[in-house]
DNA sequence: GCCGTTTTCGGCCCGACTGTTTTCAGTCG
């Protein structure tokens, strides 16, 4: 039983606590649980072998009894019993946004409606409205909530959103009653997807403002209209929440818009305990009613006595503990990066020459590129055969002669077959300066099978990489059933790289795999695979993920200089 | 249900907006 899937047995009790109008305290105590469960960075099991489950936060008596019961059985009698009481379709219900517990019950009471299809129904039919406390609005907004996740419309891909907030934001700055505007909310932590955009504007004159940012035309509706707070669906469905605030106020502001709510929670329990009261407005001293208006959120977070925490890892997963403790990574910058060690030309299916891949990497300031075309069986992508590789070594030989200020290093990235083998013999590999080695092909195979060939090519001393390790495109593809926790520790026994590829439709491993890979004493390779000059610059990307996976510049090989890369290359 | 550098009992983050209400509950982030 993995940690993921005792914290849902957690989550779902929480769930049918909440739909059965229990205590709001014992809710959020095991939704507490479940949360430090997720974000745990060990096996639970072994904690339990330790017999230290209740060193866990928020993991008392009463849930570490039923951990163990879950452990030993799969599944514990409270939980089985809340099944048999709670129709699964109320708990499906608590997804339909603008639809809670309470109305829940309320129509479960008195229309015996135990599923979406039966909701919609009856909100189609007009028979909700009739229910208490619920009148025509909130029927039409249940209807349109349903709408909305049968779409799936929701989660965007970070760069998606990003331009387009990154557009908004320069839009507002220009209104005359705009003093600043600023991304908060998951777009600014770099969550790789995200259901909403979060903007945050300073003015004295909010209603202007409002006003203003309403005539914006790809506004498709209006959603929440206040004095502070405005929502609105764009027509390309992505919701945009606009918050106003006076100059005073911006830091308590942004600090409180970035979140997340799990790690603004803590702050303000925090808070509590030393007699402040923290808000979006700013710090209260609760002795004397004083309010204090920080200048940053490095104060703020000086007020209750912890260094500055980055945006990336404020989702309350050791973030703020580690901050008291001043142990807080000392995470990796996008300036640290020294090069890329996956890149394709138009020698395969790129775009770009190598020689002006390599002009492009000199001007983002790189010390070195890597040149790693496909290997010759992903015929799809032009891949390259044993003849062309050797021209191809020819030219970059050439090359790195007639450039000065970069290197260019020699490479492939070479397919992993479905057969178990690798797309070339070691005497190739081994003439080349980095192989990143990837699965294109045979993605539907058995978990033990895809995860045995990642392992055997592990296990090839000329193998430095291994490129996007589990192969999800996202939005669109899941990955390929690989056991990674096998991965890692295969790659931690050979000493092979794993690559955080930064395309931003890829980002894989995730911040979450990268975590755990440092943990084991892995190093990655922050790559952006790119198939085009200018995509150089999705290293950002990368970066980001490495920085939410707590990642520190020496656990990244390409932040290394040249001469110390190659020593890290050659070391395997 | 959990927790304690005041506490083993009595607290538990905070505020905005909407809709259905005659003063507030529900939902959200």
């Amino acid at each position: 039983m993995k940690n993921h899937e005792i914290a849902y047995i957690l989550y779902e009790i929480a769930n049918m606590l909440e739909i059965k109008g229990e205590n709001f305290f014992k809710i959020r105590a095991y939704r507490n649980a479940a949360h430090e469960i997720e974000n745990l960075a060990i096996d639970i099991q072994k904690l339990v072998n330790q017999n230290a489950l209740k060193e866990i936060d928020g993991v008392g008596e009463a849930i570490s009894g039923k951990i163990y019961e879950i452990l030993e059985k799969g599944t514990c009698r409270y939980y089985e019993e809340l099944k048999a009481e709670v129709p699964r379709g109320l708990v499906d219900m608590l997804k339909i946004p603008g639809l809670g517990a309470k109305r829940i019950k309320v129509i479960y009471d008195n229309l015996k409606i135990a599923s979406i299809e039966e909701l919609e129904k009856a909100a189609n039919s007009k028979q909700l409205q009739t229910l208490p406390g619920i009148g025509v609005k909130t029927e039409q907004s249940i209807i349109r909530g349903i709408q909305m996740i049968k779409g799936r419309a929701g989660r965007y891909l970070l760069s998606t959103a990003l331009s387009i907030a990154q557009d908004m934001v320069t839009r507002l700055s220009s209104l005359p009653s705009v003093e600043k505007a600023q991304i908060a909310g998951s777009l600014r932590r770099k969550k790789e997807m995200v259901g909403d955009i979060d903007l945050l504007v300073v003015s004295n004159s909010h209603q202007q403002v409002t006003e203003s940012f309403l005539k914006f035309p790809e506004i498709r509706e209006v959603i929440a209209k206040g004095s502070t707070k405005t929502s609105v669906i764009l027509e390309l469905g992505i919701q945009v929440d606009l918050r106003v605030v006076k100059p005073e106020s911006f830091s308590a502001a942004l600090l409180h818009f970035t979140g997340s709510k799990e790690h603004n929670t803590k702050l303000r329990s925090l808070a509590l305990r030393k007699g402040l009261r923290l808000n979006e407005y700013g710090i209260i001293n609760l002795d004397d009613g004083e309010i204090i208006y920080p200048q940053s959120e490095k104060e703020i977070y000086k007020e209750l006595g912890m260094p500055y925490i980055i945006p990336e890892i404020r989702e309350d997963t050791g973030e703020v503990e580690a901050a008291m403790k001043d142990s807080l990574p000392n995470s990796v910058n996008l300036k640290d990066i020294k090069g890329d060690l996956h890149v394709h030309s138009n020698w395969s299916d790129g775009v770009s020459s190598i020689e002006e891949i390599a002009l492009y990497a000199k001007k983002l300031g790189y010390e070195y590129i890597a040149i790693t075309d496909h290997s010759k069986s992903l015929k799809i992508a032009r891949g390259l055969d044993e003849e062309k590789l050797k021209r191809q070594l020819e030219l970059i030989y050439e090359l790195n002669k007639k450039i000065d200020g970069i290197k260019i290093l020699s490479g492939i990235e070479v397919d992993i077959l479905s057969n178990n083998l690798l797309d070339f013999n070691d005497d190739i590999l081994e003439q080349l300066d980095v192989v990143v080695a990837s699965i294109h092909t045979g993605f539907k195979q058995e978990r033990d099978k895809i995860t045995g060939r990642i392992i055997r090519a592990c296990e090839n001393p000329n193998v430095d990489i291994i490129a996007h390790p589990t192969g999800r495109l996202l939005g669109r593809r899941a990955p390929y059933d690989v056991d990674m926790e096998l991965v890692l520790q295969a790659c931690a026994q050979t000493n092979t790289i794993l690559e955080i590829n930064s395309s931003p439709d890829r980002l894989d491993i995730n911040d979450k795999l990268a975590r755990k890979a440092k943990a084991l004493g892995l190093k990655m390779s922050i790559n952006t695979d790119a198939h085009v000059a200018e995509r150089l610059n999705d290293i950002k990307y990368g970066v980001w993920v490495a920085r939410r996976g707590w990642l520190e510049k020496d656990d990244v090989i390409n932040t290394l200089p040249f001469e110390c890369l190659l020593k890290e290359l050659n070391s395997k």
